[in-house]
DNA sequence: CATTTTAATGTAAGCGCATACACTAGAAAG
DNA sequence: CTTTCTAGTGTATGCGCTTACATTAAAATG
C-alpha cells in the first residue's frame, strides 16, 4: 500500500482545482458533466477514498453516532486472547440447563441491530461501545475514545454512570433508552416502552378470559422508573377490577431465573402459590416454570405464569411463556431517529416516545393451543 | 451547548501552549506534574473533550476499526420508521413456530460481541456497519462511508460483494471471517475454525460410540470453502471406517429448516432413511427434527440427527441437538487480534488462523440425558 | 452591443490537533 | 566558572478536507 492518495493527487490527475474535486463528491450537481466525469475517472485510477478524519474536521460533523451497550456479565474476568491454532476437536457431553444464559444481552442485540438498520437507513455510521459501570470519577478514558467521534450518542440505561452521563451531555446530544438518569430527566431525550400499559392490558386479560380473582407479582430490587411502571399498570389492573393493590402479594427478589426459581419452589413447597403469579420480566417467569415443573405443578391449570420483555426462550420454553414483547428493534430505530431529529434542531425541548407493545399469549396462560 | 472548546481554550486557560495540553492528553510523563495539574483544572473547568476528527487527522491514524455484518433479510422491505406513540397494547394469539426465525443473525451478533470485546481490550473503537450484496459495480456508498473512518476492516464472509473487498484491500487492512474472496485468498488475513476437524470427529463419533453404518449428508447449495470443508470432513470420517464416500448419500437443499423439513419428510415417506442424518448446519437439523417428529419417527431411537454451528435453539429443541459448536465470539475476538497485528506490521504474509471446534452431544444423538 | 445574471471553477483560509524543531534554564560535568 | 546535557516548554507546520469568496466566461437581458 503505497501512500493513500489525496484530493490533491486526484485535482492533479483531472487537472482541475481540489475545490472541484470536492464538489463531485459533495456537490455533483455544481459541477459540469463533463469536468465531473474527468474527475471521477481520476478517483477510479488512484482508487482515492477521501479521509473521514479529514472531512469530519472540515465539515465540523462525523455523521456517525455512537452506542453504549452495557456491560456484559464481568468483563474484568475476560482474559487475554491468544491466537493459537489448534489441532483437535474437543467432544462434551452438554448436560440440560448447562447454561444459566445471561440471555439479557439478546435484548440488547436486538437494540443494536434496530440501531443499525436505522442508522445505515439515514446514511449514518455507527459506533458501539461497551458502557462502563465503574468508578464515577474520572470519565472512563474509553467512553471518551469513542465521544470524541461522534455527533450524538444513544445510551441504554444503566450502561453509564449518571454521572458521566452529565457531563457527555454538556458537549453532545444523549438519547437514553429505556430510562434516563434520575434527576436529569428534562436534559436527555428519553425512548421507551409503555410498560405500564403493557402490564395493565396483561392483568386485564388475565381476569377477563380467565376469571382469575388472585395474583401474585414478583419482581426484582431494580427500581428504575421503567420498572416502577410496571408495576404501576399491575396496580391499576387490580384497581380496574374493584381489588386493593395491597392485597396482593409482592415477591421481590432478583431478575434472574436462578433466585425465582427459589421463590417459587419455596411458594409451592409453603402451598402459598396464587392463581396467577405475574413477573416483571420472563427471566424470572421462565425460572419460576422450571420451578413449578419440578415441584409437579402444572401451568397453567394450577397456576398461570406470565413474564415480560418477550425474550426469545420465552417462545421455546415448556409451556411456552405469555408474555409482554418489547419492540426492541424499534427502540433501537427510534432512539437513532430521535438523535437525528435533536441533531437537526439542538435547542428543541427534549424529545420522549413511549412505544406499543404487545402482549402474546402463549400456553403458559392459555392451555394447550394446536 | 456553546461552541466546543478546542485546545486554545484550554492553553488560554491554563496559560500554556497548545503543544503542552496536547502534551498532557498523550504523554503526561513528559510534562512537569504542576503544569499537568494546571492543565487537567483547566480541562475539566471547561469540559474540553478533544477532537476525534482532528486527532486521527494529525495522527494519520483513527483507533477505529469496522466491522460488516452480513444483510439482514431483506433490508429493501424495511419502510420508514415512525416516531408515533400510540397508546393501546395489543393483544395478539402467538401460535408455536410462528416464526421462521432467522437465527443466523444470531451467529452475527455473538461474532459481533466478541470484536466488541476485543476491541475494547485493545482501546479501540468499533464501527458496525451491514454489508451490502447489491450491484458489484459501484462501490456502495455505506461501505465507503465507513472505511473512510476506520484505520482498518473486518467482513463477515458474503457481507460484501468480492468485487468491493478487492477495492477496499487496496486502501485498508481486511481481515475475513469464515472464508476470503475466491481466487484473492492471498491478499486477505483469515480467521475460521476447523470446520473439516469438527465434522470428522462428529462422524468418528458416531462410529465409535453409536456404531452407525450408514449416515446421509444433507447441506446446501453454498459451495463455500468454509461449506465444503465440512463435507470433507464428513467423507473423511467415512473413509477412516474403510466405507466409500459416494455410497452416503447427499441430499441437498437449502440452509433453511423449512427445506430441509420437505427433504426430511419425503425421506420419511419412502422409507429411505439412514441410520444417521447429518447435516450441515443446525438449521437444516431442527426442520429434519421437525419433520420426523411429525412423521411419528424417533430421534435417536430410529434415525440420529446431527447439525453444525451451535445455535442457541439447537439446545432447546425436542430432542436437544448434538452439534458442533463454532466459537462464535472467540471468532469476533480473533479477527480483531489479527487486524491489530496486521496494523503493527503491515508487510508481513497473510494470517490465517484456524480456530477449534467443539462436538456437543447431545439427545438427538445420545438418546435421554438427564 | 453594453449590461446584468448565472454557471463553473479556482483561491485561500481554516477545521483542531500532533509533533518536529527551536529555545530556555537549570543540572551535571569538567 | 565554563561547557555540555537534559527536562520542560513554545513555535510553527501540516494532516486532507470543506467552503466562503473571488474570478472568469458564457448566457440572458434590454
Amino acid at each position: 500500500m503505497a501512500r493513500k492518495p489525496t484530493v490533491y493527487d486526484v485535482a492533479r490527475e483531472a487537472d482541475v482545482s481540489i475545490a472541484t474535486v470536492s464538489r463531485v463528491l459533495r456537490t455533483p450537481e455544481r459541477v459540469r458533466p463533463e469536468t465531473r466525469q474527468t474527475v471521477l475517472k481520476a478517483i477510479n485510477l488512484l482508487g482515492y477514498l477521501p479521509s473521514g478524519s479529514a472531512r469530519s474536521l472540515a465539515a465540523r460533523r462525523t455523521n456517525t453516532i455512537g452506542l453504549f451497550l452495557p456491560n456484559i456479565d464481568q468483563l474484568d474476568q475476560i482474559g487475554d486472547f491468544e491466537l493459537v491454532s489448534e489441532d483437535a476437536a474437543d467432544i462434551v457431553v452438554d448436560p440440560p440447563h448447562a447454561q444459566e444464559n445471561n440471555s439479557d444481552s439478546l435484548y440488547f442485540d436486538e437494540v443494536l441491530r434496530g440501531c443499525e438498520l436505522e442508522s445505515w437507513r439515514q446514511g449514518l455510521s455507527l459506533m458501539v461501545s461497551i458502557g462502563l459501570k465503574g468508578k464515577d470519577g474520572d470519565i472512563p478514558q474509553l467512553i471518551n475514545s469513542m465521544s470524541e467521534k461522534v455527533d450524538g450518542l444513544i445510551v441504554l440505561a444503566r450502561s453509564v454512570p449518571d454521572s458521566v452521563l452529565a457531563f457527555l451531555r454538556k458537549r453532545l446530544p444523549v438519547v437514553m433508552i429505556a430510562n434516563a438518569p434520575v434527576n436529569q430527566e428534562s436534559e436527555f431525550d428519553l425512548v421507551r416502552v409503555s410498560n405500564r400499559k403493557g402490564m395493565y392490558t396483561l392483568v386485564r386479560h388475565l381476569f377477563e378470559k380467565h376469571q382469575v380473582r388472585q395474583m401474585a407479582y414478583m419482581t426484582g430490587m431494580d427500581d428504575s422508573p421503567d420498572n416502577g411502571k410496571r408495576y404501576e399498570g399491575f396496580c391499576e389492573g387490580l384497581k380496574s377490577e374493584g381489588l386493593e393493590p395491597s392485597a396482593a402479594p409482592i415477591y421481590r427478589g432478583q431478575f434472574s431465573q436462578s433466585v425465582a426459581y427459589q421463590i417459587a419452589a419455596s411458594l409451592a413447597r409453603q402451598g402459598t402459590l396464587p392463581q396467577a403469579l405475574v413477573c416483571a420480566n420472563d427471566q424470572m417467569a421462565l425460572g419460576v416454570l422450571r420451578a413449578l415443573s419440578d415441584a409437579g405443578i402444572s401451568v397453567p391449570d394450577q397456576v398461570i405464569v406470565t413474564g415480560f420483555d418477550g425474550i426469545k426462550e420465552a417462545s421455546v420454553s415448556q409451556p411456552r411463556l405469555t408474555t409482554v414483547r418489547q419492540p426492541m428493534v424499534d427502540l433501537g430505530r427510534a432512539a437513532v431517529s430521535t438523535l437525528v431529529r435533536r441533531l437537526g434542531s439542538p435547542e428543541c425541548p427534549p424529545i420522549s416516545t413511549e412505544l406499543p407493545v404487545q402482549v402474546q399469549l402463549r400456553e403458559s396462560c392459555e392451555g394447550t393451543m394446536v
